[in-house]
DNA sequence: CTGAAAGCGCTTACAG
DNA sequence: CTGAAAGCGCTTACAG
């Protein structure tokens, strides 16, 4: 593209013309030296006001906070950051703007920055690392404040590197470090609190669908399905165990291929509940009721699953939450405070796929 | 809370030390002049050739690049800005950054920004002129280059005098106006379809679940339902009409009140995918089978509508491409060319859940 | 408590 | 084709 003109609230590198015009058009905004002088005072006064920098007589202040009133005066973040260092951005790394699953994350991020007065910079990783790489790198040319990477692929190496120039917040994985803090969700105690709903419903034969075997979240949740099998005396059997990859479409052949190897159970644990949704479908389409037939829960509790069909049991993990402490963690950080890492619990929702086995 | 330090990244407002001590900290990133300096060229050079904005020769143009390369030179944009008048930052206006129907779009303006230099800036409205009107003083403030305004419930009126300020695209509504271009899904068309679609398949009673009356989208989904009907000869009943919000529990309640005062359908129509949601899982607890007792017809298509239960027939308006569309339309207002306004057309995507009346 | 001045890192008329 | 210089709109040490 063709370097576009200049807009109506360009404020262009020009000099400024020897003598003003008279009625020269208004400017689209006010700048700190038109407060300055209508309230007659000097700029670094008007600046130490705002910024509540510096105690000021009381006259003064009233007739700057009045000129700053009339003049509707908004200081140039720009001019700001470029003085002060500090550009009040955060930019957050997102892995798909759209995931039902993380957007509440982001609503929780946006905020908790907003009411500190930063603002989010969102930035799509699409699940690759090249891609959170060049984020990143955009992040830096940016000059953000601070880098919340909301899950994410690039290795922790990279990560703890670039935590390093910019304090950055992980959400997803356990790491530490210089100007790096992590954030993650008790996804085992989640999974066996859902596996340990079903076999106290006295569920023997339960089965899983795990998440993609590079996903740490995916892991974990697995841990805690095996866990909870022993802690009830349950033997694991890896004949009950399917493959998935946290979509709707991996969850429906999962139970595809578990029921045309034959597979036997009763209930079914999924790795988050996308996949739990289709793999209602798949038993649906095979003639199984769930939950007459077999129990379901899955795991995140997305917004749409109380109005699956039937509603679904799952673990809910606030993502909205995780945001929110994302946030304020990043923000004690740059504010060189400790930040605080604790995390709500997760728990457990019991909604309609799920019943007691029939004797 | 308390202003925080400055960071590794900052620029302070400091003079230059009276004399560079030997072997100072690398500083975190490079600037321009130190890219001239390496390049043994002007600042303005250096600028230019990043710009592109002159001729330069091919010598002092390699060692430029060369010298750019090895600082890993990124430009500051707040500086950039500052000089400038150009932020190469877009405000979008969006609802809920989690919303399940326009995250897609905003994944679409994201892409389009992207590939031509420009950064989005999301603010959530929240669906209430507040909050819409704060976020674009907000951006106002930021001087970005141009504003977003996907949907929302601001007044034309007070949409239009913004865009004299900041080049604007609005979504969801028809209007123009200096700096100011319009995109508008033909809502009623979908309708159109969606409502023959079912009469085509011998359906006469067919009820209507309507959205948020102060919607334009929804008034014009039911303008098409109507207009449907009046084309296949099925007189509009008001009674098989109930209002909905576009969200799943009011499409649960809108389907118990149909069902409550006894109206008699064959087929329901809802004005959105999460409605008819709702509205399934309504009819599930009456004993109401989707399709064989009722077809039922969604619009929108979300991400999950092929694996609810049964996979549900949807009108399709690619939001993806609306987010494109804008950011497209937007550059081109930037750059001072006429917008191109055109949508992909809207289209009927059949899946499971509706079928030919049974006679 | 307050102001004059320098500086942040760029862009761009101006003058060769 | 190129450089020196001014300017964008702020912040902040420095010096009263």
């Amino acid at each position: 593209m063709s370097p576009p003109p200049r807009l109506r609230t360009a404020t262009p590198a020009r000099r400024k013309p020897a003598r003003a015009s008279r009625r020269a058009p208004r400017p689209a905004v006010a700048t700190l030296e038109m407060v300055a002088r209508a309230a007659g005072v000097s700029p670094s006064t008007v600046s130490r006001i705002i910024n509540g920098t510096a105690a000021v007589s009381s006259e003064r202040r009233l007739a700057v906070e009045r000129a700053i009133a009339r003049l509707d005066f908004r200081p140039n973040p720009a001019a700001r950051g470029l003085a002060s260092g500090r550009s009040m951005t955060v930019g957050v790394v997102t892995q798909a703007i759209d995931s039902p699953y993380y957007g509440e994350g982001l609503r929780g991020i946006e905020a908790h920055l907003q009411a500190n007065g930063y603002a989010p910079l969102f930035m799509s990783g699409h699940w690759n690392a090249r891609d959170e790489e060049r984020a990143l790198a955009q992040f830096a040319a940016r000059r953000v404040d601070g880098v919340i990477f909301f899950a994410g692929r690039l290795g922790d190496k990279a990560l703890a590197a670039f935590a390093r120039l910019v304090p950055t917040v992980v959400t997803g994985r356990r790491l530490a470090g210089p100007g790096l803090a992590s954030l993650k969700a008790d996804d085992e105690e989640g999974a066996r609190l859902a596996t340990r709903h079903l076999a106290g419903l006295g569920h023997r034969r339960i089965a899983f669908l795990a998440g993609p075997g590079d996903n740490v979240d995916a892991r974990e949740r697995e841990a805690g399905y095996r866990r909870a099998l022993a802690e009830t005396g349950i033997a694991f059997d890896a004949g009950l165990v399917a493959a998935g990859d946290f979509h709707e479409s991996g969850g429906l052949q999962a139970v595809n291929r578990l029921l045309d190897r034959g597979a036997r159970f009763t209930a079914l644990f999924c790795a988050n509940d996308q996949m739990a949704q289709g793999a209602c479908l798949a038993l649906a389409r095979r003639g199984l009721r769930v939950p007459a037939d077999v129990s379901v829960v899955g795991f995140d509790d997305l917004p749409g699953s109380s109005y699956t069909i039937p509603p679904l049991t799952t673990v809910r993990q606030s993502v909205f939450a995780l945001g929110e402490c994302a946030a304020r963690a990043l923000l004690e950080m740059i504010g060189g405070r400790a930040p605080r890492l604790a995390l709500p619990a997760v728990e457990l929702v019991v909604r309609e796929s799920t019943q007691r086995l029939r004797a």
